[in-house]
DNA sequence: ATGAGAACTTTGAGTAATCAAAGTGTATTG
DNA sequence: CAATACACTTTGATTACTCAAAGTTCTCAT
């Protein structure tokens, strides 16, 4: 049975590769992701490919095998399962159930987890809008398109929040950017870095690059 | 911050001196409790005396400190209230819930419990019949009286199960014995160690003493 | 083509937890 | 009052993970 690192470290390169649609992520990237030093993640990756969780390509990357992959999509579909009941069910408030469920989610087993899906209605996203896999490990594919792509003009549907930062989430839900909320950009200026939005009745306000590319978008 | 193998050992020392009655522990019935060699326990209980969980006499035992106490009742709060969340919302069996709250026990935060306690209705025991630790620790105190004690001819209401075994709790299941349960005493033969029992309208049948030493029942 | 810098790997060391097996202390029993 | 048996402790080794720092390889701009 993998341990909890195994399981974080085979997540964290699933989203990885699911965020730049590459199924080869290099290794900065994960040990990044992760917090550990690059020798760490260059030692973990080693002993992860001699278990058969990834291919492991030196100085160019990893690429998860279906074992691993499998695994991965698994702790995806936990992660995303317990958030949604943190927020349905409990009442937590969607900044701060990240870190909960990277806890709970190495400890649920396989049976809890099909009850608590049961329980909440078989959801097929999470509060933040991300699609949650089935128990096969099938996931409905993401918009490509993000807020920083929308021309002025546009009218636009929230399909998820990419960023799991408990202040840039407090920040989202006080301008009421949350996934299925109508948006209307009315000026995008590519040089200022900045795109203007309103959303319902509410007030204008300006969002930069580095914000605006966190909000993906459905036409 | 203590690990989940530190809060196994105060839980594990806090159980038995439940059980005995009495604050100082002898090292083997850790050991024995929690499936590690007599010299892994040593060698943790010296770590523990030193990080002020608990006093280690050796030789003789240990006893937890107040601090000790104070996590190793929250640890039992976390594990009776989790499973009381898996048998009254999950619908799981009363006789899997043990290893999987096990688990849990570690990864849910303090604000989750609060949470899951305010969801469940704050509920005073667990589905065996064992009291919640309130957030402060006090804890009702068990019946002291097992069905091992009671006289032929006797009346009983049974409180608490007191082993976590999931194939006798299956078997306690089917026979009816849980708590809330009325039993009546039919006989209790002290040398040939066994107890008949009747429950409700159903056949009477026979406990020896081994098993009804596990049931804690009231007058 | 070369040299600087970035990205990656290797090495050596530390922590937490564990076991097997050898060693020690104590309590009882003949 | 031994002798023995049991409970406990010590020792030496292992596993899984981690870091800091030194070493290597690759790429790209000059």
């Amino acid at each position: 049975m993998p341990t909890s690192t195994v399981e974080n470290y085979l997540k964290q390169i699933l989203i990885v590769s699911l965020e730049t649609n590459c199924p080869e992520v290099p290794m900065g990237k994960v040990a990044q992701g992760l917090s550990v030093t690059s020798g760490t993640a260059t030692t973990m990756f080693k002993n992860l490919a001699e278990n058969g969780w990834l291919h492991y390509y030196p100085r160019r990357g990893v690429r998860l095998t279906r074992k691993g992959k499998a695994l991965a999509m698994n702790m995806l579909r936990r992660h995303r399962l317990l958030e949604t009941f943190l927020v349905e069910t409990l009442g937590l408030d969607w900044s701060e159930i990240h870190k909960e469920a990277e806890e709970l989610e190495h400890a649920i087993s396989e049976k809890v987890l099909e009850k608590l899906d049961e329980f909440l209605g078989r959801p097929r996203q999470d509060p933040h809008g991300h699609p949650i896999p089935s128990r096969g490990g099938v996931i409905r594919r993401s918009s490509t398109q993000s807020l920083l792509s929308c021309k002025a003009g546009s009218k636009v549907t929230i399909e998820s929040i990419t960023d799991q930062e408990s202040d840039f989430l407090k920040f989202a839900r006080k301008k009421q950017l949350f996934p299925g909320q109508v948006v209307s950009v009315l000026s995008h200026e590519k040089l200022a870095d900045a795109i203007t939005l309103q959303v319902g009745g509410a007030a204008p306000f300006s969002l930069g690059s580095r914000s605006s590319e966190k909000i993906l978008v459905q036409a």
